[in-house]
DNA sequence: CAAATAGTGTCTCTAAGACAATATCAC
DNA sequence: GTGATATTGTCTTAGAGACACTATTTG
């Protein structure tokens, strides 16, 4: 009889074929603030981070951030490694969408990718500062179902515009697969991958939890509200929104001022 | 300058270490017969199959089913190969849990796991007929949160009684991870995948769609709350739990006879 | 009949939606 | 003052919780 010892020490785990790993993060960030000068709403809009290809496959085209897990690290710290490394960009949390194993989906063999849903503090981006020749930059996010039952995925930045389209594969307890019908200029299957991440974004975003994530510490009720309506793409009244959130939140005592409208009082999350 | 082709050409995933994949599957049933003859009421608990580890490493404690990933399938696939071949239970759907990478949890070495939740009709569990030698069993399953914040999960079969112990490691955006005070003799780290897995049912179970998963076609509406109530481990009196999924079900038109008491209409899902 | 569970009706309370009104800044 | 957004209050409505009541079977 073997005894365990024994066991482990003949066990060869290298003559079982293996497939190689990979991380995908999809960092979502809400945009408070104008770009273009002269116009007097806000944009608010929900942007993704991607980052042109700098090699093959899929060279020039855009892709989620991330790469090969190391050995001896989490495929979480993988994927925080391969972020900060692709983008300069720190993501706060890490949020698992699924794995994406489907046989064929990488040109370089049998490649399976764990992908993330990150969530981003606009004030960490603009620290991080990036330039626009950079090859990492945020896309505008608009996902939508249409009246056939498809689903229209458009990330947009400057002149590049990328829309992809997908089908919903399966939904079971709260979870959609989509199968790509046209990758819009994605590399890879990240066309699905974001499908899925924002699914599990919008999902997550139910709770209010979610949405603070989006914010620095201190922030006014109405950039609070903006980041709600922009992921949920939903609209709420100004006093109702208050008065969902209100045990959520607390005064910090403090005022933004300066802004040629009565002063919003600034708040932090409670508890 | 290579062009894609000369570069899949040359490329060589072997070039790199990779880890070996494994699924690991968390199916959960609900049984709402009685096992001991005698009693007036049902005993209704959230089960969990297990099956007792026949080789090293853990060689005789308990184990969620599962495997390694084959070349060419995906890892949905792998998951429902692994628990098919080694509890002849077929699962209906698989959610994702997360994977588990932290580096030492496989004594054979590098090993990833890819976790799921799987959702069992006890019906379809009568069909195959599980008998009490085998190495495959159902176990009752508890897992609460004590007055200190630990969490206690505790999985009973006959007289084996496994008690593991564990810490909330992180809990962001809806997820919460699990570290391992006391494994209470299950192998591998599956207390922590199994702790990751109940809350990830109970999130699910939060929409209706997904307690339907655990009954056949056709139901009584009690069945469908005893569900509900033993998932979510809450108490809803009759008359709302009847209103708040008036609009889920239909009547079949058919009644549940014999029962020493007033016959019970026959449900289905609507739509 | 009693025991047991199935199923209905209704009062109350809370929270969300609609909307009106007031507050306070820059200019 | 005007324009803009912040903030508060109130009426209404939908849904959840509590609970009392009726219905229909077997033994």
């Amino acid at each position: 009889m073997e005894s365990e010892k024994e066991f482990l020490a003949n066990y060869r785990l290298e003559d079982y074929e293996r497939p190689s790993l990979t991380t995908d993060v999809a960092a979502f960030m809400v945009s408070t603030e104008n770009r273009t000068e002269g116009r007097r709403d806000p944009e608010n809009k929900l942007r993704l981070l991607l980052i042109k290809r700098g090699g093959h496959p899929y060279k020039g085209m855009w892709a989620l951030p991330g790469g090969f897990l190391q050995s001896g690290e989490t495929i979480e710290e993988c994927a925080l490694r391969e972020t900060m490394e692709e983008t300069n960009v720190m993501p706060a949390a890490l949020v698992p969408v699924a794995a994406f194993s489907k046989p064929g989906r990488d040109p370089r063999g049998w490649v399976i990718s764990n992908a993330f849903v990150s969530i981003i503090t606009e004030e960490s981006v603009k620290q991080v500062g990036m330039d626009d020749a950079s090859d990492a930059q945020w896309f505008s996010v608009s996902f939508d179902k249409d009246d056939e039952g498809l689903y229209h995925l458009t990330l947009e930045y400057g002149d590049v515009s990328l829309k992809a389209v997908l089908a919903e594969e399966r939904a079971s307890y709260g979870r959609t697969d989509f199968r790509i019908i046209d990758n819009g200029g994605l590399a890879f299957d990240h066309a699905s991958i974001i499908a899925a991440a924002m699914t599990v974004l919008r999902r997550a975003a139910g709770d209010y939890d979610t949405i603070f994530g989006f914010l620095p510490e201190e922030f006014t009720l109405t950039s609070l509200q903006r980041v709600q309506e922009t992921i949920m793409n939903v609209s709420v009244l100004p006093g109702n929104f208050r008065r969902m959130i209100r045990n959520y939140v607390e005064e910090t005592g403090e005022y933004v001022k300066g802004e040629r409208h009565r002063p919003a009082k600034l708040f932090r999350r409670k508890k």
